[in-house]
DNA sequence: GTAGCTGCAAACTCTTTGCAACTCT
DNA sequence: AGAGTTGCAAAGAGTTTGCAGCTAC
């Protein structure tokens, strides 16, 4: 039973077959995947899932927000487990996504944000780059 | 004649009646509209203008880089004329859009990006937030 | 037993595109 | 004159949903 079951369990979800496969595809991931990815990979499992059923999921998640979802300036969504919170760079090249954490960060966003005169309930960070020519 | 017109005319683009007024949209909006409202504060104008005129433009311009298209977690892009950098604070009771600009964060970012070894090429910053109270 | 879940297919929303007609330059 | 642009309608991509049957609890 993977933690991400039980949160699921705990909320009242009903623990059948294809939503084990689609939890445990997500426990799996390191990347951030589309729901086409999710779908792919949960069909090597139990290809007898319905694409249809993986979105129902995710959407269910996501209102739990036992998972998040992103755009990254695609024309899809990707999903990816929530842990602690965090922000992504993006890889322009390859489109890999790297996570980090900058307490720094975290301090002058909710300062600006009362500046502002809002609480903030949430933010995305996301920035888009290249890696960088070795120096010599 | 105004400045985002100029700029269409020396990226080349022809100025159309329907551009004129695409632009003049763009121009007068102080919000970050759709394409959807912009076709339809466009069809006030001209109400001739088709919304895959609106589509091509609005493309066309964030290839030129005079506007910049948004996702803001919703399931349609939002547009914006180019002006100085800066970022959005959106009002989640509302939908309200308000910008800001803060140098220490400018600072950071970069310097986050250069520590993973990457070059900061782009970057989004979102913060979803609901108005304080006023204290007594 | 039953509320919730599933697969399927159809529908929906947002966006793009082929085409013939038209229009800036 | 000619390349670029337009409106229209159809197509495409991603996502949601109605329904009848199925399944976890």
């Amino acid at each position: 039973m993977t933690e991400l079951e039980q949160r699921c369990i705990d909320a009242g979800l009903k623990m059948t077959a294809p939503r084990k496969v689609i939890l445990k595809v997500l426990t799996d991931a390191t990347d951030h995947p589309s729901v086409e990815t999710v779908y792919e990979r949960a069909k090597t499992i139990d290809n007898t899932i319905s694409i249809a059923t993986v979105y129902r999921t995710l959407s269910l998640l996501d209102e739990l927000e036992l998972v998040t979802r992103h755009e990254f300036n695609e024309s899809f969504s990707r999903y990816e487990i929530n842990m602690e919170h965090h922000h992504h760079l993006i890889d322009l090249d390859s489109g890999a996504v790297y996570e980090f954490q900058n307490e720094d960060l975290e301090k002058l966003k909710k300062k600006i944000a009362e500046e502002m005169g809002f609480e903030l309930v949430d933010h995305t960070l996301e920035l888009y780059g290249r890696k960088l020519k070795k120096k010599k």
